[in-house]
DNA sequence: ATCTCAATTATGTCTATACATATTAGCAGG
DNA sequence: CCTGCTAATATGTATAGACATAATTGAGAT
């Protein structure tokens, strides 16, 4: 069989791409409708195979696809069935904070407060998550959209980990542009809330005291060992985290 | 060649699982460790297919499944390149309100606090994005943790994409709930950002006026068609929105 | 030195087949 | 009615080969 069939007629089909990814979007299209609601078996792999005229392993892939994005569920002998989407799995993508100011047209440029190297006190053992003392560079900075405060930035780098950083004055690229640059990493999670601005807090960031601020902390690891542990803070008003999102994020 | 070869012996190597699925990994823990930086030129299938004594096919499902997890980029010709990771991918998990309560021990409680059906106001049609006025149900309503507030939400839902939502009263499973269980969705988008409480909110969530609160909007559609619209609101010091993740999401 | 074109090459996709494996249905026997 | 065996079946994974496609390289022409 070495020609490949039309497609079934009966849709109104787009038939660019490959065939398989035509597969799993005909399926995709039909769960995402409500045509084939949560729990609906699908057709077996030799229907499919027979309904586009080609291999069970091009059938396969587009079943494969699916199920890593978490559309369907299959089971040996079974069968495939669409899935219930348990938890909304949202995407938010995390871009440069350079990026993200120019983005919106405005002008990028970093303002540094400070930065130190020291050894690790026991508050700076609780952020990076390490049990012995070793060597850090704590750094301040403002980032600036324009005049207008962007965000204020609070990071603390493990030395052991990224030695080079010892030598950086950020003084062009800000700390976590370089870090992602230079720095390869396995492991990131995000803490987002809500606070109060404190005295310090507010003076920083330029909004008055006791305005609501996002607070969004975020520590990297390479394996286990950590990298760097940074918390950032934005004016409440003015900005907002977006996160688009896909049942199970196809 | 029917034999699968032993793997490479220069490494310590957890042999278990399928071969496809060790490559992938052999060459993710090479990125993720830095031994291959970013831009660097992995081995070509024909290489790493003799390497593991195994068909092309499996090198290449190996290939896709990273590139489908954007760790590495690959080109006609030209050959596979570990991609700089440009935005950080994160994932959030959104779980169900009750079960977010549950999960930490407590007992779950809704309390409905209003919930009206009427023609869609112009704020209403604002938050849905629709140009027409149509029919809608509001509801207000608190999420309790024990006899703590845990969040406080304020939903718009469409009566036209949502016929079946007019005749429920909420009582026992949350509007976002029943919603999640019986309508197919297919995209949706948080907005994620701070406030400070006002006279209703902070009487609302039981917290001080001025108190910053994190405020989640999340609408969601089923192709072009809004299905819901909500706000919902968490007392700043208490709740954090958690998010895991790895470069570009594998 | 530079431009153009054709050969080379690595990836992209698919076919056809094979055997492994988990699970279910059905049947036989207690 | 329940239990345990067996056969059927759908998926899981792999092989080997084929042709398509895009990009680079290098040879020959300008």
């Amino acid at each position: 069989m070495n020609k490949v069939l039309p497609p079934p007629s009966d849709e109104p089909d787009q038939s660019k791409g490959q065939l398989s990814a035509r597969i799993r979007s005909d399926i995709e299209r039909r769960i995402l409708s409500g045509e084939w609601a949560p729990g609906y078996r699908i057709p077996i792999e030799r229907e499919l195979m027979e309904t586009y005229g080609c291999a069970r392993m091009t059938v396969n892939k587009a079943l494969v696809a699916l199920v890593a994005s978490g559309l369907i569920e299959r089971r040996r002998r079974a069968g495939s069935f669409v899935s219930q989407p348990l938890v909304q799995s949202a995407v938010i993508e995390i871009s440069d904070v350079r990026a993200e100011v120019e983005a919106v047209g405005q002008v990028y440029s970093i303002e540094i407060l400070s930065r130190r190297q020291r050894t690790s006190t026991v508050a700076d053992m609780k952020r990076l998550d390490i049990q012995t003392p070793r060597p850090v560079l704590a750094v301040l900075c403002r980032h600036l959209a324009g005049k207008r405060v962007h965000a204020f930035e609070d990071r603390l780098i493990d030395l052991v980990s990224v030695p080079d950083a010892a030598g950086l004055t950020f003084e062009k690229d800000p700390p976590g542009t370089w870090l992602r640059e230079h720095v390869p990493w396995s492991e990131a999670e995000n803490r987002i809330s809500a606070l109060n601005a404190d005295s310090a807090l507010s003076a920083h960031l330029g909004v008055k005291e006791g305005a609501a601020c996002l607070q969004v902390e975020r520590s990297t690891w390479r394996g286990t060992k950590p990298i760097t542990a940074v918390r950032m803070y934005y004016p409440g008003d003015t900005y907002r985290l977006i996160a688009h999102f896909s049942p199970k994020g196809s």
